[in-house]
DNA sequence: GTTTGTGAACCGATTCACAGCA
DNA sequence: TGCTGTGAATCGGTTCACAAAC
């Protein structure tokens, strides 16, 4: 089972499998079938096995899985372990609560860098990293071993951003920028957007 | 077309399509086809043609959509442009950068109270209003006038928050804590996890 | 001629349900 | 027996392609 084979929405959910898994070896459970992980990160059972079963056959009929076996196989498949450097793009709010934020470290994120734009913010020093001027973006990629970019830039600021990010040869890329963004070849983006959100939310709500 | 009816796909999109027309409305077009829609929105035309016809049939054949009247139909479906109050519980960092976010008041949304628990923060002045103790959070949802609510708490205090939320009356919630959440009846929520897009995007990664 | 709105085909993902293995 | 792994059925959503409308 080749690591392309992962389909997409199997992968979003990894991450969750993974917590899950995280916190059964915390507890010292050494088994446990799909019913019991399934309950617990909020899917059917059948849609975990079936997620799973793209990861390779972990599991024995009868028994269920081998929490500490499985849990090594999707932090393999989702390159977890591994120290990432990460590179957060525009030193605003949100990106010095990213710096800042506490659940990355766990995971083997490390923010290794920080960059700006604003003469004002370039200089000072977030969560023990100093903001650089965007412009040292490419060798700070290649001197701390980026290899993943935040853009926490004002939407107007995102297109440029990124290309300027994938231009010093980072391919994953998350951003918090409200715009639809042209990709560059070869770069994996996601998009998170506070706004669309509660806008999506607010669909719910009567309308009165 | 009755409101329920629009996919949840359709729905994730419309914020998009909203932010696409604010923007031709703003340079002034009148006019604008599906193809000119869909690139400036990231998909395609026939996508973006079947999410519009979930909300009725406003375009107008040989010519496109009027972009003022279609703007006015997507904000409508959103409950765009009614006031929505909101509720950020947990003042963190995270918290602290919602509640500062700028991107929220144009598209209707007002931070008009923050909860916590924590003394030390309880009492402080962010963005221009105060954090007040996570038991008043029923008071304040009524007084201001409350509809949406952002959990910006640690992973391990987001489902009593959740809970507490869901007591207080409010019935659309965005989490940001790193957890899968049993879900009140009569509430949805959205989550996002940093960590987790994190983790998906390091999958493409080389493995090296 | 141009462009919408939509049946129909297609596609990927979810769920069912059970054969196969422990 | 109990539970996984997976064919087969199903479901929701996307894309095609064209008749209808302008």
């Amino acid at each position: 089972m080749t690591a392309s084979a992962v389909p997409r929405q199997t992968l979003t959910r990894l991450p969750v499998y993974a917590r899950v898994l995280d916190d059964l070896v915390r507890r010292g459970v050494g088994t446990a079938s799909s019913v019991e992980l399934a309950a617990a990160a909020g899917v059917e059972p059948a849609q975990l096995r079936r997620d799973l079963s793209h990861l390779g056959s972990y599991g024995k009929r009868g028994v269920g899985y081998d929490v500490a076996e499985l849990r090594a196989h999707v932090r393999g498949a989702l390159g977890v372990g591994r120290r990432r450097g990460v590179v957060v793009v525009g030193v605003g709010n949100l990106g010095r609560a990213v710096a800042s934020y506490a659940g990355l470290v766990p995971r083997g994120f490390e923010v290794v860098a920080l960059v700006d734009v604003d003469p004002e913010v370039v200089g000072t020093t977030v969560a023990g990293v100093e903001v650089a001027d965007l412009a040292e973006l490419s060798r700070l990629v290649v001197e701390r071993d980026v290899s993943l970019a935040v853009l926490t830039v004002p939407g107007g600021a995102a297109q440029d951003a990124l290309d300027a990010v994938a231009a010093s040869g980072v391919r994953s890329v998350l951003s918090f920028a409200p715009r639809a963004l042209s990709v560059p070849d070869g770069v994996a983006l996601r998009s998170v957007d506070v706004a669309a959100e509660l806008q999506i939310l607010s669909y719910y709500l009567p309308p009165a």
